[in-house]
DNA sequence: TTCTGTTTACAGTGCG
DNA sequence: CGCACTGTAAACAGAA
């Protein structure tokens, strides 16, 4: 595998696939989470060849965002504006380059399969809300206990690889920056992690399923910040604020799910368009409300 | 208006 | 050869 430089690849296109350079960038973040624009700024200011037909090849990232399961879109805080989400890597993807290539991966990562017993297909939006707001309860907890846990374990900082596959603390995700450009990468950055930060990456991978943010209303989340909201200030990359709430854009398999504390297991199929219908869900899915 | 995000469609390519 | 993955274009909706 080549490991470019910042130079290494002047104005060449570099033998990356968009997956791989979207990942880089998420990667290259302490947060593990980056908005679009700064995925942009990432790819163009490490890789010349991006500096040019821009709108061709960020309209074909953003479609690999959405239309991969290997990511997962991050919700702002409705207290700090800006545009779009953040983007993080799905916690089980991370063996999808084991193969040496980052330009085509063994295997399309994809969120798996329905599960048989799902409250929310309820057909009633009673039973829907019920069910959600038990599942928040559930969330509001596991947002501090993932805290408590973060501050007495800094190996968690990891985020993503604190759950039932417990990795030594040298690991490095296959996507992270430092198993692809080695020579930029400086592993202090890692170590170097502060509490706060570890705070911030113990609770941005705490998930909660999209079409959760919708049925119900949702404050429990956001209304824990301020049980720590020492902690989530001046946390920020490139200017971006933190996230408010982890809002996978696909729903998670029960396997990815069942490692996440808190994480309810209910949740089932992938959007209809991939052919994994979700009909009872299909109506929640674009009206998310971020409190 | 611009940016972001979703979705569909289709062509090219690599692999078994 | 068929399938899966990737890249690209495009239409569209919604948010900032």
């Amino acid at each position: 595998m080549p490991r470019p430089g910042r130079n290494t690849y002047s104005d060449q296109k570099p033998p990356y696939s968009y997956i791989s350079l979207t990942a880089m960038a998420i990667q290259s973040c302490p947060e593990k989470m980056l908005p679009l624009s700064e995925i942009y700024k990432f790819i163009m200011n490490r890789f010349p060849y991006y500096r040019e037909n821009t709108q061709r090849w960020q309209n074909s990232l953003r479609h690999n965002l959405s239309f991969n399961d290997c990511f997962i879109k991050i919700a702002r805080r409705p207290d700090q504006p800006g545009k779009g989400s953040f983007w993080a890597l799905h916690p089980n993807c991370g063996d999808m380059f084991e193969n040496g290539s980052f330009l085509r991966r063994r295997k399309r990562f994809k969120v798996g399969s329905v599960l048989s017993i799902d409250p929310l297909e309820s057909n009633t939006p009673q039973d829907r809300a019920h069910y959600l707001q038990q599942q928040q309860a559930k969330l509001g907890l596991t947002a501090l206990h993932t805290s408590a846990c973060a501050a007495h374990l800094p190996q968690m900082s990891f985020g993503y690889n604190r759950n039932s596959s417990p990795q030594p603390s040298s690991f490095k995700h296959p996507f992270a920056i430092e198993n692809i450009i080695a020579t930029e990468y400086n592993m202090s950055s890692i170590t170097g992690l502060s509490l706060t930060n570890q705070l911030v990456s113990g609770w941005s991978h705490t998930y909660r399923p999209r079409m959760m943010d919708t049925a119900a209303p949702i404050s429990i989340v956001t209304s824990d910040y301020s049980s720590y909201s020492s902690a989530f200030k001046s946390i920020c990359h490139g200017g971006h604020t933190l996230p408010a709430i982890p809002v996978p854009i696909k729903p998670m398999p029960a396997a990815a799910v069942h490692g996440l504390p808190g994480f309810p297991t209910h949740i089932t199929g992938t959007p209809a368009a991939r052919g994994e219908t979700l009909p009872s869900l299909a109506a929640l899915k674009s009206t998310v409300a971020v409190h």
